[in-house]
DNA sequence: GTAGGGTTAG
């Protein structure tokens, strides 16, 4: 029945626009002809891949530019893109221009999809002015996809005509912005929203967001300022702004602050989440210390129950702060408590257990690992080889280094970097260059890290010009070397007894803004004391107290003891510093 | 959304 009634409903719109078509047809039945040839182009439109090119033979007479065509067309397909795709053809071949309540349907089925860019084309039809509310959730359109400057646009325009969208859509905009990083438009658009007047008072998810923006500029105590604002209101942010603060303190060493947001969100019933904590013990492993593991144990204390990563977590900080013992009581705890180690448990502990040189107890945890139906991976590998490294087993980490590409684990620009170091450290430079060369041959793109151990050891041996070389090569790739390859090189030129060339690099490096290091400028002295190169002296003197260094007592004895030798007059600054 | 391999120098 219903059916019935909505095909008489439809075939009362044909009547008007068939009439070309059906003369042509002869004695058809008009409505029939009509629904017919509608069917047909829907189909055509839908299946084939070219439509546009068969249109207009297929159908030489029929009136595709009437208005309501369209709209009968886009009800039918119920497929908003087509529709789209099918109001481009009408335009541009048919002389189309599609009205005021056809784009305005169309509009809102784009938008519904979330075509935000394919709802802003139909923006470009010149007689096409959207319903303020379709603007609204155009916007929020936009903020989902990202596009975060279009919809504030947007907002400029309805303030424009005097429209103003809710604090809701607002706060979708606000966290659009905040996605894509764009913490600029963050403030503008809360500076809209204040002179809108939409805010009539707190709207926490809004203070939530500004307080995100803050931690994201790093002006992490204006956010903490924010949240003790609203918090006095009597509102409580969601755990994710707590979080972002947290986070913040914890990048900038402010731990008092952390335990006061803790206290906070425990008093406000805004339990910490096992995130939370996984910030806050992430953030203090970093500091080289234990207190990452207290925080951890007054957890467990506290009736938390950890999870697989946060035991990782604290596995991977304690083997690198040197508690191996405490790393390997945690391993067992975590399976004694019904956890199951994954490949990333596996892999921290093999570091762990390579770390301490203790390569049995590794390779057996490994074939562990694999028992288990863990894949051999490029990490677990490189875990392996750098461990061996450490130790100076260059062999042993050279054939494991085979042994991958033998089983078809692709080696990738960490694993060659890790062996080239470690070749580098055992002395075994014409290796390492061929590992380099290998490298760039597979294709691969290197890293400071790729150069910065060859140019090294290249200067300790004396291969000034090889290092230079090197140099040259990372300029070349815009590598920006690390500060002490500088200082490598300095030194180098030292040992070779170009100390003009030294000097000049030095103040290179210091015109660079880099710190060079202490031994540097003892190496630069040293050997101009040696060459009685006395002015050059007081002027790397100079340079070497600027950036805050002393003088060793040694030092001072055979420098004092030269220059009186020499009968030389001691400038003021000298003396100061040497008494 | 969270966790694993290389990067200074000691």
């Amino acid at each position: 029945m219903m059916t019935m009634l909505l095909r008489r409903r439809t075939t009362s719109y044909f009547r008007n626009l068939t009439t070309e078509t059906t003369t042509q047809q002869g004695g058809c039945d008009k409505d029939q002809n009509f629904t017919q040839i509608l069917n047909e182009i829907c189909t055509i439109t839908r299946t084939k891949p070219r439509w546009e090119k068969t249109l207009l033979s297929q159908y030489p007479f029929f009136n595709f530019s009437n208005p309501n065509f369209f709209l009968l067309y886009h009800n039918h397909q119920k497929n908003s893109f087509l529709s789209l795709r099918f109001l481009h053809w009408l335009t541009s071949h048919c002389g189309f221009s599609p009205d005021q309540s056809s784009c305005d349907v169309l509009f809102d089925a784009l938008v519904d999809a979330g075509a935000c860019k394919a709802a802003k084309s139909l923006l470009d039809y010149p007689h096409f002015t959207p319903k303020n509310a379709s603007l609204e959730s155009y916007i929020r359109c936009l903020s989902n996809g990202g596009m975060v400057e279009e919809a504030f646009d947007v907002f400029v325009s309805l303030k424009k005509v005097g429209f103003l969208p809710s604090v809701s859509t607002f706060n979708v905009s606000l966290l659009a912005c905040l996605k894509v990083g764009r913490t600029d438009l963050v403030w503008k658009l809360y500076e809209h929203m204040l002179e809108s007047g939409v805010l009539a008072s707190y709207d926490v998810e809004t203070v939530g967001y500004l307080i995100k923006a803050f931690c994201a500029e790093n002006e992490v105590f204006d956010g903490y300022r924010l949240l003790r604002q609203v918090l006095e209101e009597g509102l409580c942010p969601d755990n994710t702004v707590f979080n972002s603060l947290i986070t913040g303190f914890c990048k900038e060493g402010e731990y008092t602050r952390v335990s006061e947001i803790l206290h906070i969100m425990i008093s406000m019933k805004c339990n910490p989440s096992i995130y939370t904590y996984q910030e806050i013990i992430n953030g203090l492993f970093k500091r080289k210390n234990a207190e990452g593991f207290r925080v951890f144990n007054d957890l467990k204390d506290r009736g938390y129950f950890p999870d697989n990563v946060m035991y990782t977590t604290v596995i991977k900080g304690l083997c690198d702060i040197g508690l191996f013992g405490e790393a390997r009581k945690l391993w067992f705890e975590m399976i004694h408590k019904g956890l199951v180690p994954n490949e990333h448990t596996y892999n921290v502990m093999i570091y762990g257990y390579c770390k301490i040189g203790d390569f049995v107890e590794a390779r057996k945890l490994y074939e562990e690992m694999c028992g288990r139906g863990y894949a051999e991976s490029v990490v677990s590998y490189t875990t392996m080889i750098s461990g061996l490294c450490l130790h100076g087993k260059t062999d042993e980490a050279l054939s494991l280094f085979h042994e991958m590409s033998r089983k078809g684990i692709a080696r990738d620009l960490i694993s060659y970097n890790s062996l080239i170091n470690g070749l580098c450290q055992k002395g075994e430079l014409v290796k390492a260059t061929d590992l380099l060369h290998e490298l760039l041959a597979q294709g691969l793109e290197p890293s400071v890290s790729s150069f910065t151990p060859l140019i090294k050891r290249l200067c300790e041996v004396g291969d000034i010009e090889g290092a230079k070389r090197l140099l040259k090569d990372m300029h070349d790739r815009h590598l920006e070397p690390i500060a002490t390859t500088h200082d490598y090189i300095i030194i180098g030129l030292c040992k070779e007894g170009n100390l003009t060339e030294s000097m000049e690099w030095l103040l290179d490096m210091l015109s660079w803004k880099l710190k060079p290091k202490e031994q540097t400028f003892e190496h630069l002295i040293d050997s101009l004391t040696q060459e009685d190169r006395l002015d050059d002296i007081l002027i790397v003197l100079d340079l070497m107290f600027r950036e805050g260094y002393r003088l060793k007592e040694s030092i001072i004895h055979s420098l004092v003891s030269k220059l009186s030798k020499e009968n030389f007059h001691f400038p003021n600054l000298l003396l100061e510093e040497l008494v």
